[in-house]
RNA sequence: GGAGGGGUGGCAGAGUGGUCGAAUGCACCGGUCUUGAAAACCGGAGUCCGGUUUCCCCGGACCGCGGGUUCGAAUCCCGCCCCCUCCGCCA
């Protein structure tokens, strides 16, 4: 959400951003219903005024023993008119907000037109054999077929060593998260609807969200939903900050609208595992921490031995609540192309104004923070990468030694038939 | 799933229709006293929205959340959320 009060006062600078987002349409109909809000509240606190006047009036007079009858029936008007008054303001302030929350974060200024590649890193490996796309080398320890039979399309069985290795990717890396000052969290992925208003998701994304008929609940697209509300209608203390939390959870998308595409294997799925970093920051902080993200997300790739390239995401495909978004891509072999394998966003005060988190510095006054989060691991879409990279000619897959020393087998086997 | 109890300021805890934004205690921040500290005493302090001479004052809102009754609601009524206890069930 945006600072209304910031729109109000420089609408032409909320116009532009906008804009450069692909229009700011929403912007007039805000700034108009605020100005409708703000003519009827000053008449309503006035009634407000003269009626909490009246009755202290009334229960001075009734204190005394005289009689208040005359001045009662006068303030009977009174509050029906505010009554009334009342209701249209409400109304007013309904569809503000519901204005309000179809304006997107303004990017930021850095913020590419286009799809950026900003670097390309680690080797792409070059095989004096036909690479194997990653269901060939995983064989039935990714049982689509049986996923399908049991859920539909987009589910899969994940079985035996790939088993061990998603555990040992997933500590290994909340390890490494660990020494960087993230907290771990498994975090519950059905959550209320707030939280993913608060996030952004809603109004913006909800195709893409599991709903529960009967229970008002929705699955989590990612643990970063329910990080971000971990600290919901807080004050924290501005020296505690920044705070850093590694969500680990299962992550269920509905994938509409994206059908026909990427059908074969994990790569989209309708339920995966992701380890996810979320950070609570000082405004001032924000792109500094986003840096660090980044470089977590590289670092992270790096040590896989995964060639990857950084791309500065273009303003048109930020998400609702990001003002800027790097993504890591890495190379697929199968596909001779890079992939989108982590993401970081920058969504600066916008989901800490929708979740109302805020700081206090010393002797200040609350103010908003600001929240960013990445991709630590997509499980699924990050074995894909180990799989198709470490393979060899015999369809074996050499496993790095950082995840052989968390338990994972240090080569994968053939796929059997 | 059944039965009951409860949500009040940073915390504890009064308050069941009328100067209640809310007693009291603790914690906190100033000040007095003291060589210093403690104690004691005095004073201050919440959040949000408007207005404005922009933190100086004024108005409004906030006692889990949302409605209702009433001239007037922390207090009465309805719905929801959350917490606790007991029974049942369960990994």
């Amino acid at each position: 959400m945006l600072d209304l009060k910031r729109l109000r006062s420089d609408p032409d600078a909320a116009r532009a951003a906008l804009e450069r987002r692909g229009g700011a349409g929403g912007l007039d109909s805000v700034i108009e219903l605020d100005a409708q809000r703000r003519e009827l509240l000053p008449q309503l606190e006035a009634l407000r005024a003269e009626q909490n006047a009246a009755n202290e009036a009334i229960s001075a007079a009734k204190a005394a023993g005289g009689d208040a009858s005359e001045q009662i029936a006068q303030m009977k008007e009174v509050a029906a008119r505010a009554k009334e008054l009342d209701g249209q303001l409400q109304a007013a302030e309904s569809e503000l907000n519901t204005a309000l929350a179809l304006l997107p974060n303004l990017p930021d200024d850095d913020a590419p037109a286009e799809d950026t590649v900003l670097r390309e890193c680690g080797e792409i490996p070059s095989f004096d054999f036909e690479p194997r796309d990653h269901l060939d080398l995983a064989g039935d320890r990714v049982d689509m077929e049986r996923g399908a039979r049991l859920s539909g399309a987009r589910f899969a069985y994940l079985r035996g060593e790939l088993v061990m290795l998603e555990l040992a990717l997933v500590r290994w890396t909340l390890e490494l998260l660990g020494r960087n000052g993230f907290e771990p969290v498994i975090p519950p992925v059905l959550v209320r609807e707030e939280a993913l208003h608060g996030t952004g998701f809603l109004p913006d994304t909800e195709q893409q969200i599991y709903r529960l008929a009967d229970d008002d609940l929705y699955l989590v697209g990612t643990s970063e939903v329910a990080l971000a509300s971990i600290h919901a209608d807080e004050i924290l203390d501005a020296d505690e900050l920044p705070l850093r939390y590694a969500g680990f959870s299962p992550c269920f998308r509905r994938e509409a609208g994206s059908a026909g595409r990427d059908t074969r294997g994990i790569f989209r799925v309708h339920q995966f595992d992701k380890v996810e970093m979320f950070s609570f920051v000082k405004p001032q902080d924000a792109k500094e921490e986003h840096l660090r993200l980044l470089d977590i997300e590289e670092q992270i790739l790096t040590a896989l031995g995964l060639p990857y390239r950084v791309v500065d995401i273009a303003i048109d495909d930020l998400g609702a609540s990001a003002a800027r978004k790097f993504d890591c891509e890495a190379w697929l072999p199968s596909q001779g192309r890079y992939r989108e394998l982590t993401s970081t966003s920058n969504t600066t005060d916008f989901q800490a104004r929708r979740l109302a988190i805020r700081m206090r510095s010393e002797g200040g006054k609350p103010e908003l923070l600001a929240t960013l989060n990445g991709t630590a691991v997509a499980v699924g879409r990050t074995m894909i990468a180990l799989l198709e990279n470490g393979q060899q000619a015999d369809g074996s897959v050499v496993i790095p030694q950082c995840l052989a020393d968390c338990g994972a087998p240090a080569i994968l086997a053939p796929a059997e038939g």
